[in-house]
DNA sequence: TTTTGGCACTCTCGCATTGAGATTGCTAAA
DNA sequence: TTTAGCAATCTCAATGCGAGAGTGCCAAAA
């Protein structure tokens, strides 16, 4: 990026300004870090190194006589090259660790109740995804009758996900048709992923003799059953707490903000594009590819269920505790990858 | 509630003034009744009547010299006696059909997509609530191992709504006894409503030769199986356009609802708490009994899938144009009711 | 060369004032 | 019983003003 050749002093005065006025909402004036902050400098001084920062582009002025902001940029390098790390408090580690061991129910129960915990201890929007069922591996499926025509489908993938799917049929089906469907999809498809048996399904089930109006249900690549998740996978708790920000005072934005999080397949989409590898993954506004985000933040993390992943972090304004947040999403990922695998 | 005196004129003066404020949300003037809706009587006259108005508790003034809005009181007598029906545009009718009927996947999605379209079209907060398992007759239940330790429960009941939770078991099962449980919880169990086997499936499985540990998941009466619901079968879309409504804009008043509408156990409590008979139910700002709900009322309404009902709705500001949310409303519950029940 | 004190300048914010506009309640006339 | 007229009340938008905060720059100090 260039911006490796701060001078020390603008690193610290960058570093004052932003850490002040994440606490404040309000512009950072030369006065205030020259004193507050004891850098035995005049706010003279300071004043002559915030032009440098401005012309950088890291910090900026609302008016004329107010004091600076940071930008996205400056947010940037302080997130990269400033940050120290801040250990969680014992209250959060306890509050995480009750909720997302202790909860029983299954995993979308557990995701929810860990975007709960994340919007409330961090007072931002909290998020959680379930995870990719695309990579998962399949052990077994399970064709159920439920009625005259419902066939309640049941894919279990590795580690012990499992999801289950409600299937409309036109008329009833004969069991033995059902059992025959079933012992041979679990033959020709367990032990393959179910994006491998979305995209190659048909040619494997070419040769069989199965009732074709069964099968016909299954091999459809848009069948819901080799889908990659369903749209209630998404949780996000905590939109309360973004209300009461000062940055979306402006109901217009607000609106923003809120339209984008109930087009949730949109936003999952946007979550998971940013190709997270094991670590924490910020984006800073401008940063944020959809258009609805630019005046927030987020802050994410991917977590494991035995070999499938997902994602929890969470949605602010630009203006958040970097730092802590980190601090959280990192052990709550970590929590939750130690619950969904082992036990 | 002995409003029935009303005199001729004051019915339509309150009608006139309640349709004229839920079009502009400003406070009413008699010179605007007395011109726009051709009453034939002089603001003079008007200004009498809405004396008598106010002396009711029917409408009330914002301060000294604005016009009145409705108070409501006003607005239960506007929908309990003066309501014109209205009826539904062709447009509404086919968007509400095809969301409902045509929707694939199970009741979950299609209960999403309703919900989601009763806050488009309505420009409010659209509400749906799954089905109360608690009154389903149980049809079937079958147990798959998933993996190690894994159980998944399928639970059906009669009109072919299934249920499937995932049961989590300290050491593996194994087979014979998962099948030999199985056969007898279907024995003893199918035919009973699931509130009915929650209270009394201690007693009914006393006498088995089960292995304990296993029928300890099943017998707890808190056990998520028979449990009448879990939190997600609320869905609610359109908070986007409450923010919108100009009775929002104070943040506080915002911020109260959002967080009604994030705690779903009570809000689904609130919704169910008014025991629907088959029609629309309406409580209107006061009226409601949870507290955040005070600015807001709640045009509701039951629909039923075979034996079981669920309940949807709409929530808004009490100024809402009640007569037309009372058709769409009733409209997509007796659409729900038949794309659930038939078929 | 770097830092600092001093100072004029700019802009926001809160507050009070003002005047226009809306609507009422009351009274007296129709 | 209805209406016209009118004084009274209150909101709302616009205006002006002063205090306060912060800057940028320059010349002096370190």
């Amino acid at each position: 990026m260039g911006f490796e050749n701060l001078t020390d002093r603008e690193k610290r005065v960058l570093q004052n300004l932003i850490v002040h006025y994440v606490q404040t909402a309000d512009p950072v004036g030369s006065r205030v870090i020259a004193n507050k902050y004891r850098m035995g400098l005049s706010p003279a001084t300071i004043r002559n190194t915030m032009q440098d920062l401005e012309e950088l582009g890291l910090i900026a002025q609302p008016h004329t006589s107010a004091g600076r902001i940071p930008t996205d940029i400056g947010y940037r390098v302080f997130v990269d090259t400033l940050l120290k790390s801040e250990p969680l408090t014992e209250g959060d580690r306890a509050q995480i660790g009750a909720v997302v061991s202790g909860s029983k129910g299954g995993i979308d129960s557990i995701l929810g109740q860990a975007s709960k915990v994340l919007g409330e201890i961090t007072s931002q929007l909290g998020i959680s995804i379930a995870p990719r069922f695309d990579e998962g591996v399949l052990t077994r499926l399970d064709l159920i009758p439920v009625s005259e025509g419902k066939i309640l489908v049941i894919v279990a993938v590795k580690s012990g996900l499992a999801r289950s799917i409600l299937m409309e049929f036109d008329s009833g089906v004969p069991i033995d048709e059902l059992r025959q469907m079933e012992s041979v999809l679990n033959d020709r498809l367990s032990g393959l992923t179910l994006g491998r048996i979305r995209k190659t399904i048909s040619e494997r089930l070419a040769d069989t003799a199965l009732s074709p109006r069964l099968l016909k249900l299954f091999v459809d690549g848009e069948s819901e059953i080799w889908q990659d998740r369903n749209q209630s996978s998404l949780h996000a708790t905590g939109a309360n707490n973004l209300i009461q920000q000062p940055e979306f005072a402006d109901r217009e934005k607000l609106s923003n903000v809120m339209k984008a999080l109930e087009e949730k397949k949109e936003l999952i989409e946007f979550i998971n594009s940013k190709s997270i590898g094991e670590g924490i993954v910020i984006t800073i506004g401008s940063e944020n590819k959809m258009d609805q985000m630019q005046n927030c933040s987020v802050v994410a993390s991917k977590y494991r269920a035995g070999n499938v992943s997902g994602t929890i972090g969470i949605i602010g304004p630009t203006r958040m505790p970097y730092s802590r947040l980190i601090s959280i999403v990192e052990y709550t990922a970590k929590s939750l990858t130690k619950a969904l695998s082992g036990s």
